[in-house]
DNA sequence: GTTTAAGCGAGACGGTACGTCGGGTCTTCGA
DNA sequence: TCGAAGACCCGACGTACCGTCTCGCTTAAAC
């Protein structure tokens, strides 16, 4: 009744020729390169027909990701240790496609200028992977495995930024075992047995925890 | 000798006021905004002249980024645990400008598409910061503070690839106590005790450092 | 009906602006000195809008020439002789104007280099001041003061040309008694009686003309 | 001894070079598409060396002209209507050049912007064409063949102005006959007997020249 | 014969203007 | 009544060229 308003109604063929037009101009020229010119044009449209669906280029190139590069999510196979690599490691993969590469830090970038575009991005894309990693941690301290008091939040940036890290600045490669070295670093840290012993705060904590 | 080339010489009080005015652009207008033709208008130049200069703006701003958001060294102060917080710590202070906050991401964006400006990017800002926290590392080992055999440039990504993460994706504030938070789970992990006893991989090798 | 196309209507308050601005800018520093630029800016436009409506600043000189130095009709007063005067004495007024002494030559140079330019030029200036004169000495034949035979265009040719070139090259004045003179000679030629008579081809023809 | 000036001697084979140069460059794209930067670079030169001998493109452009499309002197045959029409004729020809069709157009109308340049053009192209063409005027006066106080420059001026008319209008085509029609309408007008009889003011003047 | 400096050739610079691309907006037509 | 599409206006881009300044070198005059 409502639902079905007065007036013309939407083509949805635009919607997906628009999608995958967007997909393939980023995979030829890039984010920076993509026009929304261009995109129409390829679709077989034109420009207005786009922007009375998307915001701009950003808010149609996120959709474009999600649909392309959607998540996959973290497994629950009751080892925490292999749980995070495994997620951690499908982000690599996420990485390896050029879209991944070359347009996620790109529209990342974009996010700064544009708080509802930013909102639409982490609900749409981030939060979706991040969940279930988060999942995993819980398992992980309801097994006994990690801290229960740990900041859960903390752990998930730390277990996913190195590889942001890397692939944004490229001053390293993303190696194939970088997700589980990550994983050893956040669970186990890289300070001598000495050192932990000479800091009770940190080790006291961890001590009180375990001993409970 | 050879520093005297043929043809006129470049004015070089040019240079000084075009960085001037990038840096008061890039405050304005941030990154996006930011036109060769307003940097030069407001520097009281031609767009020639920049050119002839940086190959486009992100060489510019890459330019404008070392003068302004030079790297804090990281101090040496005999403590490896206040090193290394003292170090992450003035990253988190250069992302509270507005250039560091807004325009370093855009920035770093457009790494991917220029690879002689990622190279440019990584000699003059990247890794002049990164070197002396590396410093730090290194006094850590030898001071017997850090796992001798420690995968250097892991340590160095997870260190500050959160704060860069928090920024990007803006999902958490960049608190001030979060080096020190990162610092602790990079030198200690979140693991609990147990669950270091069950992996005998890597507190092994912990327990034949400590007992060597 | 075939007023009506899809798209936006063209804002014609741009089109008189430009026009406007372009004869300020002509009367002010000449026609090598006009720039698109500068006549956009002084319109309060931009260069695309002009480029659209003009093929490039020769065109819009053409355009804004028309509109400026129209063409004083030559007038009809029974006299063919001073009819003649007349119509070329508006010439000479036509290039007391700064436009006219130094826009018109530069204009008529570039002619040459674009044929289209020609057309337009001759359709819109020149022919309809032409057709005037032309006119004139139709009337002056009908009325049996010129030789029914003379070639038109030639005449006309001769009787405006003289102006045009004084102006050119500026080795003489264009005074005020010129228009005058150059009829005269048009009509009546500088030879000798004698030389009349010594050569029948021409007065033969005028005295054949004279007896029917 | 003042004639040898101290310093390195100036290299007369750039200025050959530099002539042909612009020769070249003239009739492949014409006045308006020659820049200095074309010439000397074709030359095997630099911009300095040119500007140092011309003070701009006009003026060497006029320099490669006085050397390229000399002026044809009018012949002394005895007869001054078939002089005139030679004379006239060989203005024809020199615009049957592209140099002549597109360039000096262009030249001309650079003259009114540029009175030094104007003095030289006039000194050293069009004066020596006129001179010729004056005298065999005053051969005609002293043989009877012309009205002895006709206005001289202005008989020169019509004589030679039809031709650049048509050239520079381009609104009819400069004919081979256009030379010998052009001198028939000067030397006999273009008037019947009729009109003549009826203007004694012309025909008085005439006759009692042509009586005495 | 050596010194001195003037002028030249050449290169690069600073700046103006060009022609073009793309973004965002507006208007008309068609469904 | 609203969607589709075309044209429009404008900001900014990257480039070509002009006119100028500076350098190093050549050459002739001066000592």
């Amino acid at each position: 009744m409502t639902n079905t308003r007065a007036g013309r109604p939407r083509d949805h063929r635009i919607d997906v020729a628009v999608r995958d037009a967007a997909v393939d101009v980023l995979n030829e020229v890039g984010y920076a390169g993509l026009t929304l010119e261009a995109v129409a044009a390829r679709a077989g449209t034109s420009k207005p027909a786009l922007r009375r669906r998307w915001r701009g280029r950003q808010h149609l190139v996120v959709d474009a990701l999600v649909t392309t590069v959607g998540a996959t999510p973290t497994p629950d196979t009751g080892c925490t240790h292999c749980d995070l690599i495994a997620g951690i490691h499908s982000l690599t993969e996420a990485f390896t496609t050029r879209i991944g590469r070359r347009v996620l830090p790109a529209l990342v970038a974009d996010l700064a200028d544009d708080p509802e575009l930013a909102e639409l991005f982490l609900r749409e894309y981030f939060h979706k992977r991040r969940a279930s990693t988060a999942a995993a941690l819980r398992r992980g301290i309801e097994r006994g495995d990690l801290d229960p008091e740990l900041d859960l939040d903390l752990a998930l940036d730390m277990l996913a930024s190195t590889i942001y890290y890397r692939v944004l600045f490229g001053h390293l490669p993303v190696t194939d075992e970088l997700a589980e070295r990550v994983v050893d670093v956040v669970l186990g840290g890289v300070a001598t047995v000495e050192w932990r012993r000479c800091h009770p705060r940190a080790e006291a904590e961890a001590g009180a925890r375990s001993g409970s």
